[in-house]
DNA sequence: CGGATCGTTGATCAACTTCAACGGTCGTGG
DNA sequence: CCACGACCGTTGAAGTTGATCAACGATCCG
């Protein structure tokens, strides 16, 4: 819990009973690697902080069956459809563990009950939202400027640590190119 | 001013003094069709309110140099790079009025004593924030997953009104096609 | 009438996918 | 300690989607 007390006071500076108020309404909550968080049709019930571990967020082709990984979610980031969880409606993906993770919880409840006592929150999820959309922003963008070769090195350049961390299939799957392609590309 | 109230107004119920607290804020701006309101590079000074007409967001290719819509903006929604407001860094885009267009504006310095003197608004953005992200989550999932006629297909289901308002290059650029293969698409 | 502006059509071309096969590595169980 | 799969990356050949280039038509508007 310090680890997303820490997050937040980095923005929006809290108390110590606005900490100690926050702090009772996440869970704690462990998956297993391949163990799914939220599946497609389903309604996304939490929002979920990562503490340890990764995830991948990913869609099924309905005509290959392939999936699109959307975006990976690891330490000190956020592992949910915020669609999904705001409006409470299905979601259109799905979540899984990559590695054994640890997350933090809480509920859409709990959540709004949350802001109503720490409205100060509200800032602190704006500005989070805000990076959020800028990722998916630039993802949008490099995704119809560039060609494979030059999203794949931009990918390197960008996220060293993930682009070593995980199997080449999920960085080709993320990157919308196939994995046979990525082979090619890396072979210079 | 009275349209953009009735907006927040739908989502944190401004009292008297906030509304007018509020409007003090805001300015009305005119543009002509081509002029620009934000160009790639410069950093997007005003949040911008659309009262009237429509604007498109887009980037160049580097080496095609051709324009790659990345939304419309009409009536009722935001014309902003709001990575760039926020940051006030350079934006990656470029937003140009279609039609002759009617604005709200505000400064980031407004913006943020606004914010303090009425902080209910804070959720108004988050909520205002989170459609924004669904819609270009939206656009990411069935870019990857449709092909080009499909994408087409679904754009008219989803806005008919943008789909008649909007000559057909510029369709073609939102869903990231070229308008030739448009023109074959539609021959169906 | 003349020039923009926009859509269409045909021909060629490039990026990337798909399919199929193979090889390397690693962990697990006999 | 070896053998067997599972998993992952690689390679080759063929196939597709959609882009590009170039030319032509249609419409509108000053």
């Amino acid at each position: 819990m310090q680890q997303l007390l820490k997050k937040m006071n980095s923005i929006v500076a809290l108390n110590a009973e606005e900490e100690t108020i926050v702090s009772g309404y996440w869970k704690e909550k462990t998956l297993k690697k391949g163990d799914f968080l939220l599946t497609n049709g389903a309604v996304c019930r939490t929002d979920n902080y990562v503490l340890q571990g990764s995830l991948k967020a990913y869609f099924i082709d309905p005509e290959t069956g392939t999936e699109e990984i959307f975006y990976f979610a690891i330490e000190h980031w956020w592992a949910t459809d915020i669609d999904s969880f705001q409006k409470q409606i299905p979601s259109r993906y799905n979540i899984q563990a990559i590695e054994d993770t640890k997350l933090l919880q809480i509920t859409k409840e709990s959540f709004e009950k949350m802001l109503l006592e720490v409205p100060r929150l509200e800032r602190f999820f704006r500005i989070i939202l805000e990076s959020y959309l800028a990722t998916l922003q630039r993802k949008i963008i490099t995704n119809q400027i560039h060609d494979a070769k030059v999203r794949y090195l931009d990918f390197l350049k960008e996220y060293p640590l993930i682009a070593e961390r995980f199997p080449n299939y999920l960085i080709a799957s993320y990157l919308n190119i196939s994995p046979e392609f990525l082979s090619r590309i890396r072979k210079k």
